[in-house]
DNA sequence: CTGAAAGCGCTAACAT
DNA sequence: ATGTTAGCGCTTTCAG
């Protein structure tokens, strides 16, 4: 029962009196090797519970068939479903998938991408971390030419594949959408502006509140982490101003939510006085009262693009290489936080 | 630029006119190696850029300080949560964590399975498929004494440690709570119960009901997949009975959901007409209106737990083996979907 | 169609 | 305190 040792091809080479490179072939479907040998092979593999050594086989053949994936958080689930496509398309390709979390912690981050390199990856998809402002730890793969995919929260000074998507424009949409409904006074809770996606969501915004003659001031503009207190302190701070707005567009959904819980704690009807837009459709965002406004983005079908781009990029590893950044559809969902009869 | 083949100890060594294994040693801060040889190493290592090739020390080693984790669905709060609970005390531990989902898929469940054995992770931790009813693809991991372990959906029958919650408490005191609130029907819906989870929760609403000298009458129990779908068949079903139910406990917080959607569309005032339980405490219960009360389980803790037991069995694989069963605690979250004044 | 031999990069007896 | 040697299990020239 207790095996102590693993069958390798050796076990099975010596059994069949040929020899181990023979063993190998014939568990690869090489041609060189007659039906008839490879019948006998597989049988007895088989037979075994022979189960071929994975790391023996990376080691010899320099390829791991496995990708990284380093997000801030798994359990966010914009990035559990674009690591759900990741793994879909990577598992029919024949590729393991590794993860880590950066926990929004550079340092973590860095810890993680040397130890994805340590292990070999073909490749590494990653969304960085809030924290992220310097990008040397992903020279190594560049370096090395080893395929490195950025998504969402990209560091656009490096050469490599990107896949986003287009945040201005999202942020413009949704600004444009509040004005539609006749929203005066429109206020901005952005994330971490050093990070492209909420960098480029406030320049939507703003470019929005310019075309319609609005001005865009200080006071309207909040940045912070975008958790569930930071909403609701920013909704505060809002509320407190002489001049307050009458609707916010939130970098998130999550802060959207408790922005709208403090509105109706405190009497205040959305959408009637006030109009909420969050971004990333959170599956809460479609069922709590007021249902929530905000941009979808396609996280699915991200990962199994990001997924898609690296095999291939792996996989041709000698044809010249180009760097695309692939810019994804996203959808504003209208729904009742910003639904109010025009004014 | 382009470095052909990465920088290896040996590159250190001739450089250094000293052997691999001095290299070797020193990087891993081997005692018996001098504290001057050692930083002279260290610093011409890092000078390089050297990276270790974990890869070829796994072979050598026989261990990859990898875990393995097999999941129905990476997206699901739930899973996600859990893995994050491992990655944490996996990533403090030196671990590295490899994932794939089942999709609920007896055959894709058992391809991962084998993959993950073919490279070698050190333990594997996997809650099971809806399908899973042969165990036969873990026997290579009891067989060779690779520490396994259960969590959620297990497999009562294999010998393995497990975590779970007290499913037939958790029925059985949603269901005392929904008697207490003064319903007098109370209908279940179960998901599939091969599976110990939903078999044990479905023990315990019909222990409740005898308890409290109520028949459990086969047209009020129905077994699906607990989609929002199958939330919605499920509730038309019950109301359409000659003698319909007037509260239900739901398997999970999805279908629960699909049955408030489909009750407040027919105009069933919830809790004052119908009660409604769910199980697993998503983020949309606490947030839908009226909010859900639902069963709470720990999965960050449970997935911390689960980390903490499989490394202490890796790295204490010596020992004489015994296996556990530890049942976490769970929490009744009563919230508006139940709470009625007593009729 | 098959075998022999070398080696991927590292570690660990066993020397000295 | 350091070196020598062998080998983890596999793949892949190169030979035949």
């Amino acid at each position: 029962m207790e095996e102590k040792t693993s069958v390798t091809i050796h076990d099975i080479a010596r059994k069949l009196r040929v020899s181990a490179s023979t063993v190998s072939r014939a568990l690869n479907d090489n041609p060189r090797i007659s039906k008839a040998t490879k019948e006998k092979i597989k049988a007895l593999a088989l037979k075994l519970g022979y189960q071929p050594n994975t790391i023996a086989s990376n080691l010899r053949t320099q390829k791991t068939h496995t990708i990284g994936i380093v997000v801030p958080l798994i359990n966010r689930h914009f990035f559990s479903t674009f690591i759900s496509g990741v793994e879909d398309v990577a598992f029919e390709a024949g590729y393991n998938v590794i993860i880590s979390q950066s926990k929004d912690l550079l340092l973590k981050e860095k810890q993680i991408v040397n130890s994805m390199f340590s292990n070999r990856v073909d490749g590494l998809i990653t969304s960085l971390s809030m924290q992220t402002n310097d990008f040397d730890h992903f020279k190594m793969f560049t370096n090395k030419n080893i395929p490195l995919i950025f998504f969402d929260r990209i560091a656009p000074q490096l050469e490599a594949n990107k896949i986003i998507v287009d945040d201005f424009a999202c942020g413009y949409s949704a600004t444009q959408h509040l004005i539609d409904k006749g929203y005066q006074r429109i206020a901005h809770l952005a994330g971490p502006t050093v990070l492209n996606t909420y960098h480029d969501r406030m320049e939507g915004y703003k470019s929005a509140l310019k075309k319609n003659h609005l001005p865009a001031e200080d006071d309207l503009i909040i940045c912070n982490r975008l958790t569930r207190m930071d909403g609701q302190e920013a909704i505060k701070q809002l509320l407190a101003l002489k001049n307050p707005p009458d609707a916010v567009f939130c970098g998130n959904d999550t802060s959207a939510l408790s922005m709208i819980v403090y509105l109706k704690s405190q009497g205040i009807r959305i959408p009637e006085d006030f109009g909420i837009v969050g971004f990333s459709n959170e599956p809460f965002s479609e069922v709590v009262t007021p249902s929530i406004s905000t941009l979808k983005q396609p996280a699915q079908e991200m990962g199994r693009k990001a997924a898609e781009l690296i095999i291939n990029e792996i996989e041709n590893k000698a044809l010249p290489r180009t760097y695309q950044t692939i810019t994804m559809p996203t959808e504003l969902i209208i729904r009742e936080s910003s639904s109010r009869k025009k004014a």
